[in-house]
DNA sequence: GGAACATGAGTGCGCGGGCA
DNA sequence: TGCCCGCGCACTCATGTTCC
């Protein structure tokens, strides 16, 4: 019996449906799509994978989805603009992977887009919220750097090896070896030649220190006359040659 | 006044889930 | 059970801004 997309799809969509969504997983989809048709589903795997993902997405895509995430942002912008934990980063859900187990913010975001849109499936609501349940008791894969947020600035930071780029010798281009006055350079002293240039200099904008007036030598580096110093890594990036080809 | 966050870049690494 | 893969944080530097 050969099942055509839209059966499997729609079969799938009732299995995420009524599923434990901290017990599921693609191939759990598979076998009880298997033993629903009865039939050997292994050659329709990937399609079945792709499918569940999709179906997954989807869900959190729906309008009343959105509404409950824009009421969320709603409440976030009543707040003042103050310190935020990186807004951008989190809740975004790059690749809906079939998994049930999601990070905390994974989880956040899937309760707030679970349910399934236009008929509002009190299933959903109820799977969200006994996600929900589940997140707040703490039974979930958490990483514990959810907090390290405030450990990076502690004084005991941690050893890296100094394997990281950043402290690995790059290839500068011309105009900029010049200003830095060496060839190879690791991308943090970079950034802290450039800063002590800038002061030696004075080519921070009086008005406002955020900006840099760049003189003639840093014209085609930056290629702008009027550069945010914290952005200077955008500019300067296109002027520093990774590591590898240095040392080989 | 001090602490924490914001801002940008690219990579290493830890962690956890899936699968054979 | 062990390997593979993907996600997300930390790393580096500086100053300005905001909050407590």
């Amino acid at each position: 019996m050969a099942l055509t997309q839209d059966e499997l799809r729609k079969a799938i969509k009732d299995i995420l449906k009524d599923a434990d969504l901290d017990s599921l997983s693609a191939k759990k989809v598979r076998l009880q799509l298997q033993e629903q048709y009865d039939t050997d589903l292994s050659n329709k795997k990937k399609e079945i994978d792709q499918l569940v993902m999709e179906l997954i997405e989807e869900s959190q895509d729906s309008p009343e989805n959105e509404d409950e995430a824009s009421s969320e942002e709603e409440e976030l912008e009543d707040e003042p603009p103050k310190k935020k934990p990186k807004p951008t980063k989190k809740v975004t859900i790059t690749k809906p992977k079939p998994q049930p187990k999601k990070t905390p913010e994974k989880v956040v975001a899937a309760t707030t887009n679970m349910s399934d849109s236009s008929d509002g499936d009190e299933d959903d609501e109820a799977m969200a919220q006994k996600l929900q349940e589940e997140l707040n008791s703490g039974g979930r894969r958490t990483r514990s750097r959810n907090t390290k947020k405030k450990e990076r600035k502690t004084p005991v930071k941690r050893e890296k090896k100094g394997t990281s780029t950043y402290s690995r010798p790059c290839l500068l281009s011309q105009e900029l070896a010049d200003v830095m006055g060496a060839d190879k350079l690791a991308r943090n002293e970079v950034v802290k030649k450039m800063w002590q240039i800038i002061k030696e200099r004075n080519l921070q904008d009086p008005s406002n220190r955020q900006f840099m007036i760049c003189d003639e030598q840093l014209l085609p580096i930056f290629g702008k006359k009027k550069v945010k110093t914290f952005g200077m890594m955008k500019y300067l990036k296109n002027h520093i040659k990774d590591a590898k080809d240095v040392t080989s």
